[in-house]
DNA sequence: TTAAAGGTTAGAGCGCACTCTAAGTCAAGC
DNA sequence: GCTTGACTTAGAGTGCGCTCTAACCTTTAA
């Protein structure tokens, strides 16, 4: 009934590696997991759900240690003490919102460069297409691009 | 008549130590820092300006060997190839804008999570004032929380 | 029955981007 | 003259997040 995955298995869901699986295992951010007769991993649907989530916050640059007392507090108090973990939760999502904030402002630097680096080829080509009347070197003004 | 910075006084502008900086010149990102007398460096507004844009490369998530080529292809062309530039800097800005994106995705789960949190909480300070008619602990199903 | 495929562990190694250390030079102020 | 403090270098060390290795065990299919 209960479908148990093999380490291969989850690491084909989670697009974690087995070496990585075994890892988060190995530094708390999963509780240890169930074993076959063999000793062999078996994971339950469960585990699979926690470990898409830890992916989540993990593809959201949390840092481990976070997620450590993350895990921490929902091992600890499974049924209760959701306002630590959402107060946790909050105070990483405006760090991912300031992040945001902070790519889309020196990108818009970036993309100001390619503009500029677009007018400077449109210039070019002109120059080529019709006789050059000045020299067309005089384009670039200093080093700094 | 040019400003010449010291090596703080580029650190202080720009946000990086001068560890960074030294270590960004030795790794070719920066070109060679004209020098005092005494072997000081002495930044030049321009050097300035291209630190500063390196640093936005930067903050962006730009891997350092890729800065380096952009940097090799400025000291090497200052006045042309641009469009090779162009290009790096366009696919970088892809790259970015898909980082935002993936940021975006992720934080949409972990935001339904933190409204899942925030209704437990409302539902367990009801169950407090008035008299649980039901345990409360079934609220929690699974530990998949 | 045997080979291949997949699992286990403890622990070492890696790539990145810094960050620091040690030993020395130099300029300014007391 | 001497101390203080900012600078120089080459090279070592750090923290993060994996990633791999070696030696060994189990399951499966031919």
């Amino acid at each position: 009934m209960e479908p148990e995955l093999t380490i291969q298995q989850v690491a084909q869901a989670t697009g974690l590696s087995v070496h990585t699986l075994r890892y988060y295992e190995r530094c708390d951010l999963i509780a240890p997991i169930g074993r076959s007769t063999s000793g062999h991993r078996r994971y339950s649907a469960n585990d699979l759900r926690w470990i898409e989530f830890l992916n989540k916050l993990r593809l959201t640059g949390m840092p481990i240690r976070q997620m450590q007392q993350y895990a921490e507090l929902v091992r600890s108090q499974p049924d209760s003490g959701f306002h630590r973990r959402r107060q946790m939760l909050e105070s990483h999502r405006e760090a991912v919102l300031a992040q945001i904030q902070q790519l889309q402002d020196n990108l818009a630097v970036i993309d100001w460069k390619i503009q500029h680096y677009s007018e400077l080829e449109v210039t070019l080509n002109d120059s080529l297409k019709t006789p050059p009347q000045t020299h067309w070197r005089s384009l670039s003004k200093g080093e700094s691009a």
